[in-house]
DNA sequence: GTGAAAGCGCTAACAT
DNA sequence: ATGTTAGCGCTTTCAC
């Protein structure tokens, strides 16, 4: 490996020269300048960042932490992510935490590799967390039902949302509205279902237990969800799924048992993903707005940053977007 | 911070003792070790994991590098490389190369910060590679046209596979057949259409100019390129859409105009991407090996990192995937 | 088993 | 404008 010192050698000047050259401080003479970018070109040599950010003390970089790199996840808060990071001049990195306490997540969250972390990971649980929040170590916690101390969290307003949805379905002539669940350890889900209970209580609907069906978040938990309650002997005339994924799922499967969509049975998701305008008929969902979820984040890591005081909970509110999946009657 | 010095004097050991303890090597008595380990967590003590990276002179991770890290991706091919990266004791982290010189990834490629990288990205100029690659530090590049010493290229058999699309959609008595393509720029998409000219020619049909369209390899260019087709006086009986995407796109145009698949057009895509065999009908289309892909290229970084000789390319193979939207004549 | 000390490659304060 | 040098936090050789 060249390194500097090699770089300064070759060039006849002293290591902190080069050091000014390379890194384009004003201080150095042109010719000087020219000599040393030379040297380093003949030399094909390239900065040991590790050594730099050492010195420096600051990484410029963030990490944004999933549970999963190659599962499937929101591009759009990614996006929102990456445009603010960029605007500020930091590099992004995205990082799995898949294998707990010995994933790529851990090792970047508590070994001062980068600057601040944006954690939108289930199984990073809330004891290392707590462990590794500490002042001048932004976390920003996506979607998270527990509050650690000096960590921010960024929600969305799963229960309004919920609510709005079922409202929706009420105003629309129903009364018979079931609801497939995600994952119940899920805190999306949670406030999701409670949005939907509060909206019967409020229009003094019933609940009806056997209109609780879960689904596990996954388009075949979809599926064999539709699959049960199409099987009642007497159905919903409409289904509230917990997330879009289900959603299409279910219609497919209702489609399959020839029950007509929205005619037989009317159809709400929640996340608007990019497939739900795409699937036919087309699905109304509540929307989260999720380049903002990113953005707000990431916001608030430079706010963090530079010392300034935030709110410990920042929500962000969601929108019924009607298309084609809900009928009136 | 608190630093590794400061947990050897609330230990009272010396600093050698300290990371020795910590690093869980045996030569400290257990005594010792305790003592350093609860000294350690009273001052809630993290490593420094670049200080710890520069006097190892190596990191055990390795980075992907994604034309966007927001953008839809192969989840799949991901998984390959995570699970070899895995098992070899290395992390992973995916970085974007959107702003080119100045972008995250060129951090990466140039500065020492990974052992080996893996690109996927066409934003990455072949310039740049050349700059970086040298021995002892593997680079793999994904799809990608042009040589690079102490390069080494995993690929798939592009044209192979866009031979055996056309030779299906031949052998069901087609021999009217469009060719979507993507971009003009895609290596990929060039050796399909090559593919598709190939079988043309080796069955005696006269390629149409009219009926090579272009879609960018978006949904919406797949369905701007069925409108064009659909348009046409006499039409073709089958397409090939150079990818699933725009097949999907595709498809959705032309059921909106009335014209059934496969009844009135038979349709074939490329990728199978995990839509495929959710619309409907089925798409019919050719399988990359996308997990194999990821897989592979981290084992050649391995063995590349242990010295072995690597053929500097490696070629994988495409499979027709049949399900419905190809109709017999 | 433990400690002292060199040094990884770089930056920046200070001296010239 | 350029050079000398201390030191970032850590690992590891060598001496005890």
């Amino acid at each position: 490996m060249v390194t500097i010192k090699e770089v300064a050698k070759k060039a006849n000047v002293a290591v902190s020269t080069a050091s000014y050259a390379l890194n384009g401080i004003k201080k150095v003479s042109p010719e000087t300048k020219e000599k040393v970018l030379q040297a380093a070109r003949e030399l094909n040599y390239r900065k040991n960042g590790f050594a730099s950010d050492l010195k420096r003390n600051s990484t410029k970089t963030l990490a944004l932490i999933l549970s999963d790199l190659s599962g499937p996840f929101y591009s759009e808060l990614i996006r929102g992510v990456q445009d603010v990071a960029t605007d500020h001049g930091y590099d992004l990195i995205a990082c799995s935490a898949i294998g707990g306490e010995n994933s790529t997540a851990a090792k970047f969250l508590t070994e001062h590799r980068v600057d601040g972390c944006i954690v939108l990971a289930h199984n990073i649980t809330d004891e290392m967390l707590k462990n590794v929040a500490h002042h001048h170590f932004p976390i920003i916690l996506l979607d998270r039902e527990i509050e650690i101390d000096s960590t921010v969290h960024v929600r969305v307003s799963n229960k309004r949302g919920g609510f709005k949805a079922t409202e929706y379905l009420i105003q629309n002539g129903h009364t018979d509205i079931a609801f497939v669940s995600g994952p119940s350890n899920s805190y999306d889900n949670k406030m999701r279902f409670a949005g939907y209970q509060e909206a019967l209580q409020a229009y003094n609907i019933e609940p009806q237990n056997k209109w609780v069906v879960s689904g596990n978040f996954t388009r075949e938990g979809g599926e064999s969800a539709a699959n049960i309650l199409a099987a009642q002997d007497q159905g919903p005339t409409a289904v509230f799924f917990a997330n879009d994924e289900m959603a299409v799922g279910g219609m497919e499967a209702f489609q399959k048992r020839g029950i007509s969509i929205p005619n037989d049975i009317s159809i709400i998701g929640f996340d608007d993903i990019l497939e739900a305008k795409y699937v036919n008929p087309k699905l109304t969902t509540i929307r989260q707005p999720k380049y903002e979820m990113g953005a707000s984040a990431t916001h608030l890591i430079f706010q963090m940053l530079k010392n300034e005081k935030v709110n410990p909970i920042f929500e962000l509110h969601t929108d019924l977007i009607i298309r084609e999946s809900v009928k009136k009657l």
